[in-house]
DNA sequence: AAGCCGGGCAACCGCCATATC
DNA sequence: GGATATGGCGGTTGCCCGGCT
């Protein structure tokens, strides 16, 4: 190939881009659930998608695939996230390796929206600390706007680091124009805490290991929190190569937000011995995947049911790695509609809207 | 109420590494 | 060993949405 690099996966005129609606990630889901994503580059035509293998490889991977850990980076996270940064600098996938479910997309964009600003900020604190007085002792106030409740969103916390804080500052990187006041992210906490003058409660509030952060829209599943708190672990030393997070991490569906993922949840316990029907081919690739590790079978189907489609069943049609719609014998039909369903915005936080979708005649009639 | 602005994040782009022929 | 195909990574962009004026 001569123009090494580019990617030639995809014609640009021929493939969908921006934002996936729900009928592409059904699409992509239920045809990597029954076959694997051992070759990316011919995924998109098997599975009905106008898509670049790129693009789906990388919808899967930081969305779709049930090994995503859904929901907010906890104070813990991030603050492995900053001191990883610090040994590994950019090495995001690196860094995502050592958080189970978590995608260096993710991490990078946490890095790049909180963390960078957070360090930074503790950094320029520490330079005005150090040179302003030699003393350890943490000053840190809180301004209420009136509101009694960290979650209230309106609270400002003026940080000064502490020594744990800014031992973790070292980064040399060029930091960001900061004020050493931090919004702290109004969700960062699981359940509401009494804030008083009380220091230690102050206290209780940088340090808490359940805290989380990032919640993107506020509405948390207390079923999908996932907690990494743990005894003393405020005072836990971190191992500067690597963090074991393994079994933290068990439940494959996190999203706190969407009905999506919540509805995937409620069919975690029709988990089954429904036999996964795989093109043997693919199989090996589909279990060491971990794919196989989660058997979705069941909400795999369910959704088919939804869109009225059914799985390819015989080992023709496994072959012919094509979801085919209900009474449709032959080749596999894509309804012209479903590719025509609009993205509205925010369906991430509906599920209704396949329901929705297919309440409308003409939508459930091109099914 | 409407417009503006900034933050957050999903998705894309281009390059590199590795596998395969 | 070279050419090509594919996967993976990191940087960046652009849209959406909530808060502010």
């Amino acid at each position: 190939m001569g123009e090494k690099g580019k990617s030639l996966c995809c014609d640009k005129e021929q493939v969908r881009r921006g934002p996936w609606s729900p009928a592409e990630d059904l699409k992509l889901v239920t045809y990597i659930q029954k076959n694997g994503h051992h070759n990316w580059r011919a995924l998109p035509r098997r599975a009905g998608l106008m898509r670049c293998g790129k693009s789906c490889r990388l919808r899967w991977i930081n969305y779709l695939s049930p090994d995503v850990k859904r929901g907010n980076f906890t104070r813990e996270e991030e603050e492995s996230i900053m001191k990883l940064h610090e040994a590994l600098g950019n090495k995001w996938s690196t860094i995502a390796a050592h958080f189970p479910g978590r995608t260096d997309n993710e991490i990078k964009n946490v890095w790049n929206t909180h963390l960078k600003k957070r360090l930074a900020c503790r950094n320029l604190s520490s330079l005005t600390s150090s040179s302003s007085s030699s003393s350890s002792t943490t000053t840190t106030t809180l301004l209420s706007s009136g509101k009694t409740t960290v979650g209230g969103g309106d609270e400002l916390i003026e940080h000064q680091s502490t020594d744990q804080e800014t031992s973790m500052a070292t980064n040399n990187k060029p930091h960001e124009p900061c004020s050493l006041t931090i919004q702290e992210n109004p969700n960062h906490q699981d359940s509401p805490m009494e804030l008083t003058n009380d220091p230690k409660g102050l206290k209780e509030l940088t340090t808490s290991s359940n805290v989380s952060s990032n919640e993107s829209n506020g509405s948390s599943n207390s079923s999908q929190v996932v907690g990494m708190s743990r005894p003393g672990a405020e005072e836990r030393q971190m191992d500067d190569d690597l963090i074991d997070l393994s079994g933290i991490f068990d439940n494959p569906f996190h999203e706190s937000d969407s009905d999506f993922w919540n509805m995937l949840d409620d069919f975690q316990p029709l988990q089954s011995n429904e036999v996964q029907v795989l093109h043997e081919a693919d199989e090996a690739n589909y279990q060491s995947s971990g794919l196989g590790q989660v058997e979705n079978g069941n909400w795999l189907s369910y959704l088919q049911n939804e869109l009225g489609f059914e799985a390819a069943a015989t080992e023709s049609e496994i072959n012919n790695q094509e979801i085919l719609p209900k009474g449709a014998t032959e080749q596999p039909v894509i309804p012209e509609t479903f590719d025509k369903m609009p993205n509205p915005a925010g369906y991430d936080e509906s599920m209704d809207y396949f329901q929705t979708w297919l309440s409308s005649p003409e939508n459930n009639s091109a099914i």
